[in-house]
DNA sequence: TCTAATTTGATACGAATGTATCAATTCATT
DNA sequence: AATGAATTGATACATTCGTATCAAATTAGA
């Protein structure tokens, strides 16, 4: 099972000089990069100071002015890794994409995406935390990531529309934006769930109640 | 037409010593209240700075202090004046109701939040922030405005479900989370959406075309 | 007009921030 | 064991933060 290890790729020389990567899981560039996640995460950019993030690691400022120069750099580190992780998640069930209708592709991208959603819901708050900023963290996200993410969704949403999966009437960019919000935003909203209700709607019963409810609201019978 | 002017309660005594309130648009008071809407609403709490708040509201800091006494009052200060906001666009056909179907109902508050969203985004952007940090803002937060309207929220969507105008095995809270997601992300989401693809969602027809696509994704015909 | 309360503007202060520097330590390779 | 590179830990520095203080300016009431 994936336990959601942070691998940092670390480059070392082999015989033939050609470069490799293995996991240092413990090392202090890893444990940086799972506590600058957690960081920016819950505080955003400018909430979460590198001091906060070197105590979380368990080492110190330095270490992150070493590996990752800058605060900037750490933070674009962590939005790499994390839109990797979403790839993966995306990606898992591709190969049986063939054999499957095109109600059932949708219904497994969007539980798949739930899953990650509920996994690493940082990356949800980091995008919304910089999306309101405006700022040139944005455009960077934009696009290095969120462009080419939004318009593969934009396509398959297309499809799955001439499919009949979803209305035909409604605007394709709306259709996405509606969708992935549906999917994301009980998690984004977690710490209020769990405040007001005393529901933790990270446990998987209340995953695939929620994957329920969006396929049920979202999906034509 | 409301032209979302902000209204400070001004009080002064009558001739009977009644306290009365009288709008001053272009007071101080009320300019340091609108310059921190801006501010908290896209830097978020800890991202905003007195001094950015005092430069746009064209005074300077000391004013802050004396009309808000703090960083924090402000900001609470700015989260009542739009939650009152938010209850005006809610209640703003309530007299209709009665005369309305179970759906039309669904339809009219479902507009009238949209709407609302487009006109303050920095309320659902402050909600956002606050709940991704988790501290005690969250907690005065969801004490003292969210839970009643998400309450609210769960008790109306309810009857509509038992009505039929929403399928009836899906649990309320994820109703609840996933309509009103599907209402807010678009807005929360513009500045990503107006540099990506160039489209302003805050114009009239690309709201409406979003009510249009929320209804028919949402609502069973 | 005079007086007192209200409001504004400028400055000061300690705390926290990101970055930079550099000695101490650890590690890998010979 | 020796050596040099890689990594860590501690400190310093300029900047920005929220808050506090107080004199100057404005306003309101008699």
């Amino acid at each position: 099972m994936d336990n959601g290890d942070i691998a940092i790729q670390h480059t070392f020389k082999g015989r033939c000089g050609a470069k490799r990567t293995i996991m240092k899981d413990d090392s202090t560039k890893s444990k940086l990069l799972k506590a600058a996640i957690s960081i920016f995460g819950n505080q955003g950019y400018s909430g979460g100071s590198v001091r906060q993030i070197a105590e979380l690691a368990n080492t110190n400022i330095g270490a992150i002015k070493y590996h990752y120069s800058s605060k900037e750099q750490l933070w674009k580190a962590v939005v790499d890794h994390l839109f990797n992780k979403l790839s993966e998640a995306i990606m898992q069930d591709f190969a049986l994409w063939p054999s499957m209708s095109p109600r059932d592709r949708v219904v497994n991208s969007t539980r798949n995406y739930i899953y990650f959603c509920a996994k690493y819901p940082e990356l949800n708050r980091i995008i919304l935390s910089e999306t309101m900023q405006n700022g040139d963290r944005l455009h960077w996200l934009a696009e290095n990531h969120m462009r080419f993410f939004i318009e593969r969704s934009t396509a398959w949403m297309a499809i799955a529309q001439e499919n009949g999966v979803y209305p035909k009437e409604i605007s394709v960019l709306n259709l996405v934006f509606v969708a992935m919000s549906a999917a994301q935003n009980l998690f984004l909203m977690a710490p209020f769930v769990e405040h007001a209700f005393r529901i933790d709607v990270f446990k998987n019963d209340q995953i695939e109640k929620h994957v329920d409810a969006v396929v049920k609201l979202l999906l034509n019978e």
